[in-house]
This record gives structure tokens, sequence and C-alpha cells, in this order.
DNA sequence: GCCGTTTTCGGCCCGACTGTTTTCAGTCG
């Protein structure tokens, strides 16, 4: 019946936002538009909400919007909803998230001209009617009409490792300019978000050589096009992927401030400086001050800032407003897991079935250039049959292989695994006298990625020797939206000691963030894994870092964070559940 | 529509930029 309901609940209050906005009722438009935010990042099906009366404690979910969500699960509708679409033209609902395209813009057009589709929006746009309105003109036209190819364009957000490196490589060149006192990145690529829209780059710098900064970076080789460039800020294209990257030149005195601003996300802004407006001070991007003297209290740096309004300074990757502005304040922030916690890779494939590298060549490689304690290799089974998956006797040629190579190399590094497949009914692909050889079994689903996967997944979690479920929703970004997790699997997870994967490939990023959140808080192990089928691949350890991050992950959250031993010790206590279980 | 150790009514983040304006409205992040 609902394919994804908190994901539609969210889209509604999303229309509903823009469409009060588009009859000038500005704060029930914003209480929408917080609502549709908030529902969208709840990890749990919001009708258990609903049932568990937890709905309440929710900030920014009144009694109106919960009536609402109510009648949606009981009939499918909001009844208020379909009475407010009738007052606004369907195509204005999405032309308002088009740069430029506001509510009064919008309704200003509608009303001279009674034009209620995009067609003929920008019909008008083109012919000169709407640049002759009073308060309009060619310009504001122009950068409509800009507006509307920029958002065309744009749909498609850039993957996080893809921003990060293009990111990276211009921070570097930005730091050889001896003007520079800081540079860092901020918006979303700070916080680490799975797909980032724009990189917003900022630096510190006298004022005297502000424009030395800008001039430079405008001029720098990847620059395609100057897009905007004044005194504080330039804006422009560069060629490696068509991308619009901003810089923003502030005063060493205000970086942290400016940094703190510009790193987002608005929800989190505007949480924090209406904490600080309670306690009679004002936030804004030049620094922290006192509403009364006017006296400015911090801005140098953002552990400054934070303090000063009384929080404990809150790491990038959690600054959504889902929670850890409450946790500064009581200074219960976490200490999250770091790249350099990270003791090995638990997800590979070789040559055996899809990777492009042989074994012994991982194995050098990694040792080379990680500091690992540990990888396990762990090539398909024979249900993937486009990678020719592995059969019985493949496993047991593929574990000789490697006792070979470890020998070879003088220490036990390579783990033998597998990437098990999770058939239909839920049985795995091979056979528990297999499994039971294996040093470490990821167990992934790979076939009918749309349908409720809830069974299967708790039926492979229940096998003795399944070590961890891999991507475990199926997610990738740009062809599938993956499938529902639920409470049940991370209940049963924590039960019968299975961890659940962070898979770092660019275009997985799965587990999404809410659901490690959810993960953490109920104890249930993760393993951070880069699922490579290169030697390149080993760098996405990093991203995987930040999404675990993201979902408020410490270091003892995560099991490649531990030494062999201890993860041993972590299979062998599921494997003794069982022995108890089963009799 | 939401929210409350200054409030159950009267607020709702803050500042810059742009274009169209002679003092400001609209939009954006």
């Amino acid at each position: 019946m609902y394919q994804n309901i908190n994901k539609e609940l969210a889209k509604i209050f999303e229309n509903m936002g823009n469409i009060y906005d588009f009859l000038e009722d500005k704060f029930r438009a914003l209480a929408y538009h917080r609502a549709a935010q908030i529902v969208d990042s709840l990890p749990d099906d919001i009708r258990n909400l609903i049932q568990s009366g937890d709905i309440h404690h929710i900030r920014g979910i009144g009694s109106g919007i919960e009536e609402k969500i109510e009648e949606y699960i009981k009939t499918g509708k909001i009844r208020k909803y379909e009475d407010l679409k009738q007052l606004v033209p369907p195509d204005f609902l999405e032309l308002m998230e088009v740069p430029g395209f506001g509510p009064k813009t919008l309704k200003r057009i509608h009303q001279e001209f009674g034009i209620s589709t995009k067609e003929e929006l920008i019909k008008a746009l083109k012919d000169g009617r709407v640049a002759s309105l009073k308060g309009f003109g060619e310009k504001k036209v122009q950068n409509m009409l800009k507006g509307l190819e920029l958002y065309e364009k744009t749909q498609k957000r850039l993957l996080l490792w893809e921003a990060l490196q293009i990111g990276k490589m211009l921070l570097e060149k930005l730091k050889v300019l001896k003007e520079v006192k800081n540079v860092e990145l901020a918006g979303s690529l700070r916080r680490r978000k799975e797909t980032v829209g724009d990189i917003d780059i900022l630096v510190a710098c006298e004022e005297k050589d502000r424009q030395k900064v800008l001039d430079y970076f405008t001029s720098l080789e990847d620059v395609k096009e100057v897009i905007a460039k004044g005194d504080t800020k330039a804006s422009v294209m560069i060629y490696e992927k068509d991308r619009q990257v901003d810089l923003r030149v502030l005063n060493p005195d205000e970086w942290g401030s400016g940094l703190q601003y510009f790193t987002g996300s608005k929800e989190h802004n505007v949480h924090f400086r209406d904490i600080a407006k309670s306690k009679g001070l004002k936030v804004s991007e030049y620094g922290v001050f006192d509403v009364k003297t006017g006296e400015k209290i911090a801005g140098k740096t953002e552990e400054e800032v934070y303090k000063a309004v009384g929080l404990q300074w809150i790491p990038p990757e959690m600054r959504e407003d889902r929670g850890e502005i409450e946790l500064a304040l009581e200074g219960k922030m976490p200490k999250l897991v770091e790249l350099s916690d990270i003791k090995g890779d638990l997800h590979i494939h070789s040559t055996w079935t899809d990777g492009i590298n042989t074994i012994e060549e991982i194995a050098k490689f990694v040792l080379k250039n990680y500091k690992y304690e540990y990888i396990a290799l762990t090539d398909h089974s024979k249900a993937v049959r486009v990678a020719h998956g592995l059969n019985e006797e493949d496993v047991l040629r593929y574990m000789e292989e490697i006792d070979k190579i470890n020998k070879k190399l003088g220490i036990n590094f390579i783990k033998k695994g597998v990437e098990v497949d999770i058939l239909p009914d839920g049985s795995l692909d091979l056979p528990d006298e297999i499994l039971s050889k294996l040093d470490w079994v990821v167990a992934s689903i790979h076939t009918q990625f749309n349908r409720d996967n809830t069974d299967r997944i708790i039926k492979a979690m229940e096998n003795p020797y399944v070590c961890v479920i891999g991507h475990p929703t199926g997610r990738t970004f740009g062809s599938r939206e993956g499938y529902q997790l639920s409470e049940e699997i991370l209940k049963v997870a924590k039960e019968t000691n299975t961890a659940l994967e962070i898979n770092a490939q660019p275009t997985r990023m799965d587990l999404p963030d809410i659901w490690i959140k959810k993960a953490v808080e109920i104890g249930v192990k993760l393993v951070i894994s880069t699922d490579s089928h290169s030697l390149s691949n080993f760098g996405y350890m990093e991203i995987g870092v930040s999404l675990a991050r993201r979902g408020w992950a410490k270091r003892e959250d995560i099991l490649n964070t531990y030494s062999w031993e201890e993860i041993e010790r972590f299979k062998q206590e599921k494997r003794a559940k069982f022995s108890i279980i089963k009799r």
C-alpha cells in the first residue's frame, strides 16, 4: 500500500509548505517545511511513532501535523492538502525550487497574466511581458531564465567522493598562496553529506589581500567561467564535472563564526541561533554578540563560538539538527570514530570474481599503503552469475590460495571470507559446511530489490556463520532507492550478534546515516567496508568513516576498529548463542 | 502550525545581495 510512507509524507508537507509560501502564510509555511525535514530524516516508520505515542516528543510536530499524519495513515490522503492544491497551479510547486522563483514573484505573475503552467511562464519571460511589470525588469527576467537553466542542469547532485576529490584539490591550490591564513571546505561537503550540490570553500586572509586571493582563485586553470566576483565572494564554474564552486573570504578574527555559519546545516544554524537568542546573544557569520551591549564575545574559532552560547564544539558531520545541539548543551558530545581507528577492511573482491586485482596484488598494496592489521577477501558466491561467483569447490581452492599468499608474506594478514548471496527465500547460496570453514562471511542481497526484504535479512542473520549483512538497504544513487529497513532488523542484529555493514562505495553509502544512528542507539555493531573492486577503491574508507560519523558512531561501535582476536570473540559469541538456541 | 525557567499569546535566525528602487522588497543560504 505505502512504498515509503515517511518519504511520501515528507513530500506532502514540503508541498504544503510551498503552497503556504505562495499564499504568503509565512509562518505556517515554515512549520510545514520543518515538519517535512523532520519526517524525512526519521529512521523509523512513522506509523510506529504514532502507535507508541513517541511522536509527541519530537520538536516541530504538534497536534495539527500529527492529526494529518494519522489521517494519511488511515485514508492515504490529507483533505487539507487536497484543498490547498486547488489554490496553486501544479507547475508552481516545482517552480518554487528554482533559484529566482520565489513565492511572491510567482504569485504576481500568476495574478497579472493568469499564467499557470511552466511553459506559459517561460514564454512570458521571453517575450518581455514579465519584464514590463512594475518592480520587475530585464535583469531580473534574465536571472530567472538563467536560474531555470541551472536548475535543470544541477538536479543531479555530485557523489560525496567526487566532490571531495575536487574540493581537496582546490584546497591544496589555495594553500599555496601565502596570503591565505586559513582555508577549509564548508557546506554539505564539510558535513560529508552523501551527495553534494555545489562546492563551498572558505578562506581567511587580511582585508587588504582579499582581491589578490579572489583574483588567484578565479584565474585557476580549472576555472571554466567566472559567474560572479565581488569583494568577499566569487562563484565559478569549473571544468571538472561542470560544477559551481563558491569561494568566500573571511577576516581571520571572523574565521570561527564564518566557518560555523557556512557549514550549516540550515536547520542546525536556525536552532543554534534560537538558543543564542534565548540567552540574550546574537549569532551571525561575524561573531557572537551580546544583544544589550553590542559587544562581540566570540568569533575567532568555532570552538569559542559554540562555547559562547554554552555548547560544546560539534563535529560538522553531526550538524543536521537531529539532537546534537541538546547533547552539546548538556556537555555530552560523543567522541566519534576516526579514520585512524580503522584496523582493517572486511569486504574486498579480487580477480576470483569481479575485482580487477589478484589477491597477492591487493595484499601487497594494502600492506604498503595502509596501517591495517588484517583484510578479508570476500569474493561473490555462485548466484552472482555476472561475476562468475564461487561454488563450493571454488571456495576451497580460494582458501588454499589465501593460505599460500599469507605464507609467502610471512604474516597471517589475509582473512578468508566470502560475500554470500541471500537468496529470495532468505537461505544462503553456500552451505553451512563451507561457511563454517571461513574467517569472515558477508551476506548480501543482489536480487529483488523492490520488495520488503525484512524476512530475507532476518533469516540470513539467524545463520550462525553470517558475520555481517552487506549494503543493508541496497540503495544506489541515481538508480535505486533501496528497500526499507526496520526496527525489527536492528533488534535481530543485536540479538544474534550480527553486524551491519556501512558500505563505502560512493554510489552506495549504505547504511544511510539515520539508520546508523538508530543502530548505534540500540547497540548493533557496524563494519565499515570499501567493497573494493580495485586498488584505488581502498581510499573509500575515508567516506565510510564520514558516514559512520554522520550516524554518531563511536570507535567502539565499529567492529573493524578492534583487533582480529576481538573480532573472533564477537563471532564466537554468536555461535555460542546459536548452540543454545538451536540445541 | 509550533512553542514556552521571561510568554498559552505573540513571537518565529540573520545578514548579504540583487534589482529596482529614491528607501526597499524579494530571494538566498
